[in-house]
RNA sequence: GGGUGCUUAGCUCAGCUGGUAGAGCGUCGCCCUUACAAGGCGAAGGUCGGGAGUUCGAGACUCUCAGCACCCACCA
């Protein structure tokens, strides 16, 4: 099938047809429908019309006036193009999100009621997926429009062929009026603006396709896990979508052939069970719908649903090749599933047999090992009599699951278990059935727990089944597939269901007198993933993949490093599952999925073909052969396998299925092994260990060189976020913001309790009382790139997607400082003119050096928290608080080559930095570097086309950093003077230093400006004393000098010093005094003698004080 | 029962081959300084889960104990 591919071209046909029956409508149509449509402008029209035509509705009938930005008055006012692209862009912001929904109404209402019937349906079945279609619709006419205006607009000057003149001209003006370049960029940064407007242009223009250059060695592939086709994105997926898209980005900068394989996965029981549920809440049963129906009504439901994901990951970003887009069950895919299906079944390595599986009896089909999931739970340890068939000793055997005894073959002991020796090889009384079955000795038999006896019932318990294969029991099944009894039970059993017999045997096992015990018990009850049904095991005929030879090669392959994962130690827990695995049950009983291609005449022989005529002619070759071995035969149509194979089982031959195998071509021979697998441990399993299991033997090749395991996404709690928990995120609330009533009403809407409604509302209400607000995509990203380390789970937490915007708030912020600064200036881009860079110029090439460097490594490791800190550090800590300020005062003070060194520096390190951070923060990026990248001497239509920074060694510049250093070092030692001596913000102070006189005259300038000092004297010899602390930084000392008013200060030492006097005065007097020597007791005096010193102490310190202050 | 992680500031987490404990958010104080209040400057806050060992020196290495989380296998 090719629905997917088909799918955007059927849009294109649709909008066609629209837009030709339009224009019919328009011209000589029906004179009634004429008259009507004529009223309908296309979109061209209405965005260039503005009351030229009274036939043609204007922008602000379709748009409301105070919704439009102001525009120009036409009177040949000069407009740059930066004001051009400006306007442009808010322009389409506010068009964009009026256009499609005032469209839509305008045809409702004036089209006559039949067509507008009919484009009605047809404009609601595309309207999702056209969105894109339509917005570039609006961004091509307004293009237009502006073209044209600008034709009114400009002078008679030409700024295409002459843009420096353009530029300088409004440059002019900026030093004067700043506002035409702070008006290219708006205040504040809002991302909705940026990320509606920058995906559709890079997927238009074709930048996501795979690079098919053989000639380039250097390949790189990333392959998507496929979600359900039916899904929506949830965090994990966001999360782990944003680093691959953060390495396939990475890479394509670098000039690799790169590839992000696409698609979705047809995930057979989930989205059967979703169409299921669909039936019943209309009344109808899947069975009495049929097959082929139910089958094409799965089909209407993925065509429906099936581009959600797909769309919301385009929010996020993703760079997938969607031109390569597959499906597991297109066509070409199941032809591969197919082929391999037959291949293996060829070499032995498929077989089908009767063999005890995990049975899900809702589901009614087989389930893998891994779809059953265990989970405590508190049961009953039954202790049942069994009656010896000699005598009247009893045997007592201990259960969890009393029901099953009546399947029972046996009953075991351990063999050296004293106490039974004696019974083995009798046999003892099986109640209710009155069979009579043997005493066995097993070692499987633990003596310590129960009573020391099992019973043994092959047909519905794996180990049991065991033991019975070793003491050739027959299995006695007693369940029919949806887990009732049938005819091998008493008949007062027969069609009871496994717990209404449960409560029957025991009952009667009472009434005898059988039961001995009951005991609680906590076990482990074994439940399906999906359906939540407690499995059996049952005994059917199932198709299973021989695992020992494939598990082998697929050890073989990570033992010998073509497969290496990242952190390393899931190594172990692949090894450890491979060595341990069993046959993998394939075969379900579901109808959707890839029908097994096998096929049975009517005396059960098997063809295993890829098509039905080349079954048929193997039977026939197989009837002929009997023939002439004499053998009758009778003539029988073949009839097909019912049965679909298990979703992983398309999953697993995805690296090589998507790439056109097996016919060789260049995609499979470029990108095949994929570079890295990037998914969560917990499909580990599932799908990747079968992906390297499947992939060797057909392609010779891994399927891919490294495995990167992400972390789980939790919650704030580090809960798991699901929906019963009421605790998921949909990673597009982030994005776009969300009510808090919004909020609620999707967590609590369709829940499978709805009693939890309420618990739920409520902890939402309490955690987000206001809702979400919204970060943007790039925001988010970071905000996942930041928390991802190896090695642990990630515990999601919104505020630091807050830090996070700040952070993008911040670059846009710079940009804007930059742009105001250089924009229409003179950047450096001539190297013909003079250039004289400071210090701090070579300090933050060298510091971007380190970054770049550190960001390389963090790409090869897979630590984008790594990665995302050297960014963030790089543009907030180093650029925007140290270089930024340091370069306005170098453009304030510089002459002529130091201005052009600092413009040129502060563009192509701003520049550097947004080249940088696009792979993780790809639309702010993208819209900056558009304006950032001319001053810095760059073209391109996309900062993605741009090369991704290499680090040059070299060009580290540590005596720079030195300085630079140094600089921060002394400035931050004038701002605690400043704090520390209290001095009012606005007040300037002169500061003294003593140190090396010419590095001294450099960082004056500086400190006079970053340290709001009004000068700095440089003192030589020491430090004169004074009021104010002084501070060392290295071999420099320095104090600020203090020309506050301090005559509060001084006047209430002053007093203070009068008083200490007056104290002194009077302490000497008493001292000298005669009478009080001769008569006072020696305790006092020598109080009064410690009183005088210590007056005398602070007097001295108050004067100390005092002449500071002088 | 087997395995793998984790335990560092109020919260979320960094901390590479052992060498003076870090970031973001939050809190508090002062500033609406001409890119940015989604900002700037500053401050408080930690015997790095407990114990032992190796070492001149341990958040890091070894052992042990405890707690938390997850995976696998299971005793009927």
């Amino acid at each position: 099938m090719a629905e997917q591919s088909n799918r955007k071209d059927e849009s294109d046909e649709l909008l066609k047809r629209a837009d030709a029956l339009l224009t019919r409508m328009r011209g000589a149509g029906t004179p009634a429908a004429g008259s009507a449509a004529r009223e309908i402008p296309t979109l061209t029209e209405a965005a260039a019309a503005q009351g030229t035509d009274p036939g043609i509705p204007t922008l602000t009938e379709i748009v409301p006036a105070e919704r439009l930005p102001s525009m120009p008055a036409s009177t040949g006012e000069v407009i740059s193009r930066v004001q051009a692209q400006n306007l442009e862009h808010t322009l389409y912001q506010r068009l964009k999100r009026d256009l499609d929904q005032q469209i839509t109404q305008i045809v409702k209402e004036r089209f006559m009621p039949d067509i507008g019937t009919a484009l009605d349906a047809a404009l609601a079945k595309i309207s999702m997926d056209v969105k894109a279609d339509i917005n570039s619709m609006v961004r091509a006419s307004i293009e237009e429009t502006l073209r044209a205006q600008m034709k009114n607009l400009r002078k008679p000057v030409d700024t295409e062929t002459a843009p420096q003149e353009a530029e300088a001209a409004a440059g002019g003006r900026a030093s004067a009026d700043p506002s035409p370049f702070a008006a290219a960029l708006a205040k504040s940064y809002e991302p909705a603006a940026i990320e509606a407007r920058w995906y559709s242009t890079w997927e238009k223009n074709g930048y996501f396709r795979a690079g098919l250059d053989e000639s380039n060695p250097q390949c790189y592939c990333i392959l998507l896990p496929p979600p359900n086709v039916t899904g929506t994105l949830h965090m994990g997926h966001a999360f782990q979508h944003t680093l691959m898209d953060a390495l396939t980005r990475y890479h394509r900068m670098r000039g690799y052939n790169t590839l992000w394989q696409p698609g979705t996965d047809h995930a057979g029981i989930a989205t059967q069970i979703v169409v299921e549920r669909q039936l019943e809440a209309e009344g109808i049963s899947r069975r009495a719908l049929g097959r082929d129906a139910f089958v094409e009504r799965v089909w209407r439901w993925k065509e429906e649903s099936g581009s959600a994901i797909t769309r919301q990951m385009r929010r996020l970003g993703a760079s997938c090749d969607w031109a390569r887009e597959r499906f597991t069950m297109d066509e070409g895919l199941s032809a591969v599933v197919t082929e391999v299906f037959v291949r293996l079944h060829e070499q032995g390595l498929i077989y089908r047999g009767k063999r005890l599986v995990n049975w899900d009896p809702v589901l009614k089909s087989a389930v893998s090992d891994l779809e059953v999931e265990s989970e405590e739970e508190d049961g009953t340890l039954w202790h049942i009599r069994y009656p010896l068939a000699s005598g009247a000793a009893f045997l007592v055997v201990a259960t969890t699951r009393p029901e099953t005894m009546l399947g029972d073959v046996a009953v075991a002991v351990h063999p050296d278990d004293a106490r039974y020796q004696a019974y083995v090889g009798k046999e003892v009384l099986l109640p209710l059935t009155g069979r009579r079955i043997p005493v066995i000795a097993d070692d499987y038999v633990d003596p310590a727990f129960g009573s020391g006896c099992v019973k043994i019932t092959p047909a519905h318990d794996f180990n049991d089944y065991q033991v019975g294969l070793r003491h050739r029991l027959e299995p006695w099944p007693i369940f029919t597939l949806d887990a009732r009894l049938n005819d091998n039970a008493p008949a007062a059993y027969r069609g009871l269901d496994r717990y209404e017999a449960r409560e029957k045997v025991l009952a009667d096992l009472k009434d005898q007198g059988l039961i001995a015990q009951v005991v609680p018990h906590k076990l482990m009850v074994p439940r399906c993933g999906r359906t939540g049904a407690v499995v059996e095991p049952m005994l059917t005929d199932q198709w299973f993949v021989k695992m020992d030879s494939l598990a082998k090669a697929g050890l073989d392959a990570v033992a010998r490093g073509e497969v290496r994962f990242v952190p390393e130690n899931w190594t172990a827990t692949y090894n450890d599952w491979l060595t341990r695995i069993q046959d993998w049950c394939i075969s379900r009983q579901l109808w959707w999925g890839h029908r097994i291609p096998a096929w049975y005449d009517s005396e059960g022989n098997i063809f295993v073909a890829r098509t039905k005529q080349e079954a048929q002619a193997r039977h026939r070759q197989a009837m002929l052969e009997r023939v002439r071995a004499g053998v009758r035969v009778t003539a029988s149509d073949l009839r097909h396998d019912e049965d679909v194979l298990d979703t992983w089982f398309s999953s697993a031959l995805w690296p090589f299925s998507t790439l056109g195998w097996p016919a060789d071509n260049p995609a499979l021979r470029m990108y095949l092994p994929s570079s890295v697998l990037v998914t969560g441990f917990d499909i580990i399993f599932f799908w990747v260990a079968r992906m390297v299991m499947m992939t060797l033997p057909f392609t010779g090749k891994a399927p891919f060189r490294e495995v990167y395991i992400t972390g789980l996404v939790r919650d704030a709690e580090g809960q798991k976020m699901s929906k019963s928990k009421g605790n998921i995120l949909d990673p597009l609330d982030i994005v776009d913001g969300i009510g808090p009533e919004a909020l609620i009403e999707k967590r609590t809407a369709s829940l499978m309790d709805p009693r939890q409604a309420e618990a739920i509302a409520a902890a939402t209400r309490r955690q987000y009382p206001k809702g979400i607000p919204a970060f943007g995509t790039d925001a988010l990203r970071f905000t996942f790139a930041s928390l991802a380390s190896h090695g642990r789970d990630v515990k999601f937490d919104l505020s630091r997607c807050d830090g996070y915007r700040n952070f993008c708030n911040k670059l846009w912020n710079a940009t804007r400082f930059v742009l105001m600064n250089c924009a229409g200036s003179d950047t450096g881009i001539d190297e013909q003119l003079p250039v004289e860079p400071s210090v701090a110029d070579r300090w933050i090439v060298s510091r971007l050096q380190r970054a770049e460097a550190e960001a390389q490594r963090a790409f090869r490791e897979y630590r984008f928290d790594n990665l995302a800190r050297a960014i963030y550090e790089l543009t907030w800590d180093e650029y925007c608080d140290w270089y930024v300020e340091l370069a306005k005062v170098q453009l304030a003070a510089g002459g002529e080559a130091r201005s052009r060194a600092t413009r040129r520096t502060l563009a192509r390190v701003l520049e550097t930095i947004l080249r940088l951070a696009h792979p993780v923060i790809p639309f702010i990026t993208e819209a900056l570097w558009q304006k950032v990248a001319p001053l810095a001497g760059k073209h391109g239509p996309s900062v993605m086309l741009a090369r991704y920074p290499e680090p040059q060694r070299e060009k580290l510049d540590e005596a720079a950093e030195r300085e630079i250093a140094l600089l921060k070092d002394l400035t931050n030692a004038c701002r605690t003077l400043r704090s520390e001596m209290n001095v009012a913000p606005s007040q300037k102070l002169p500061l003294l230093i003593q140190g090396d006189r010419g590095r001294l005259e450099a960082f004056a300038p500086y400190l006079v400006a970053l340290a709001r000092l009004a000068e700095v004297v440089i003192v030589e010899g020491p430090l004169p004393a004074a009021g104010a602390p002084v501070s060392i930084v290295g071999d420099y000392r320095l104090m600020l000098k203090i020309e506050v008013d301090t005559s509060a200060e001084r006047e209430r030492l002053h007093k203070e010093r009068l008083r200490l006097e007056a104290e002194i005065a009077k302490a000497q007097a008493k001292l000298e005094n005669r009478d009080f020597i001769g008569r006072a007791p020696p305790l006092i005096v020598a109080q009064e003698k410690e009183r005088l010193a210590r007056f005398a102490a602070t007097l001295a310190k108050v004067n100390e004080q005092l002449q500071q202050l002088a």
